[in-house]
DNA sequence: GCCGAACCGTAACGTACGGTACGGCAGGAT
DNA sequence: ATCCTGCCGTACCGTACGTTACGGTTCGGC
């Protein structure tokens, strides 16, 4: 196993074909089929990445060097420009989590998961939810130091944010279900999971169209 | 593919053997390990349940039909008794996703949800996710009809229930994070998931105190 | 022009597993 | 006692796939 993610070219374009494999036939990528679409020997496929499992942990982090969720400086601290960074995540994460390639990837690290040999799961894991709260985190702490949040633990009030974006999407289009993410629905939702989060956690007292927010100090 | 699940008691067994299978080993469960374990032969197996596909459904649907989450009647519907069904449900829930055997379940479930040739995701979806929904929107109705909560659609309103309660828990868990869910946390979560959704949709202007949750684990 | 390295295409090997066939045994019915 | 049914245990078959091996081709360096 070579070091990180400074493949070549060529091997990028390699693993590109495994992720679209992956998205098309799901667990099924066989060595065969990757060199066929990759245009490339098995041998080399060997010689690269050791053996099957090398050259799926190899896409996984290569698709994980692509998700760019939404980076926002701490910058602003008013209030609209905070809920509108909060919005930038919400839908970011959305768009990550409805994507097919995002879909297929967590798939095959979720069946891998049993097996104690197998770090996909932890790659997921750390690329996608670990990364995002690392990004939110400062943004959160941010807005409490500014007057504009209440809360008592960010690790907590991340994994709240977390929950009222993602709700029960991620797990049924994991399992099958037929949804359809349109950008227009990923927008509504993200609004709407963030009007949430204010409400809890938000100390302005203007709210949205959602009636009664708790205030307490 | 016999009809539902009125399987004999030897029946039962051997499927009890593939659910503990599926707990120790993942998707690495094969025939003749189902054989050996339920100290049957292969040509049973096939003869009982068709292929390794149709064993893995009733299978499935043995584990769906225990699981039975938390029943409520409607019958109470003072503020204190409707915040303590909620919770009930909840931690109900958590205590579903965060079992050994659904998380086994879920896993192989996802795994075949690629293809279009198993029905696993549908199942598990309709036993779970559904079948929660199911069983809390009436509860939620005559929660708004009695003027204790306040939302335009109880499904909407289930789905930021479900974040509330669900968080980042299950798909960490699905993709091998150690988490220890207690019953101790169990029920802390459970509590404030519902301090958070009285916050947003109940009327009653009171709410304790929702400031914090436990962190991860 | 020659050499070696890298790589392609393909054939081959070993194995694991889904699925089938068969012999044997227990027990109930006749 | 005999037969039939249902099941166990095991050997067996075909195939798919991971992995290796090998001949042929391209290409940069001398």
């Amino acid at each position: 196993m070579e070091r990180e993610a400074d493949w070549t070219e060529r091997q990028r374009d390699v693993l590109d074909a495994v992720l679209a494999l992956l998205v098309q036939s799901g667990d099924a990528v066989t060595m065969t089929a990757v060199a066929r679409r990759a245009s490339c020997s098995k041998e080399t496929l060997y010689k690269w990445f050791g053996d099957r499992d090398g050259l799926l942990t190899a896409a996984v982090q290569r698709q994980a060097s692509r998700v760019h969720i939404a980076n926002a400086e701490a910058g602003g601290l008013d209030a609209s420009s905070l809920k509108m960074h909060l919005t930038d995540y919400a839908a970011s994460w959305l768009r990550v989590i409805s994507g097919p390639r995002s879909v297929a990837l967590n798939r095959v690290a979720i069946s891998h998961a049993g097996s104690e040999r197998s770090r996909l799961g932890a790659i997921v894991l750390e690329n996608g939810r670990f990364a995002l709260g690392r990004r939110m985190k400062p943004m959160l702490e941010a807005g409490r130091a500014g007057g504009l949040l209440s809360f008592a633990d960010a690790e907590a009030a991340f994994q709240t944010f977390f929950g009222l974006v993602a709700r029960d999407v991620q797990i049924r289009l994991l399992l099958g279900d037929r949804i359809d993410m349109t950008e227009d629905r990923i927008a509504r939702d993200a609004a709407s999971a963030v009007d949430q989060f204010l409400a809890l956690f938000g100390t302005a007292s203007r709210v949205a169209n959602h009636k009664d927010q708790p205030r307490e100090g």
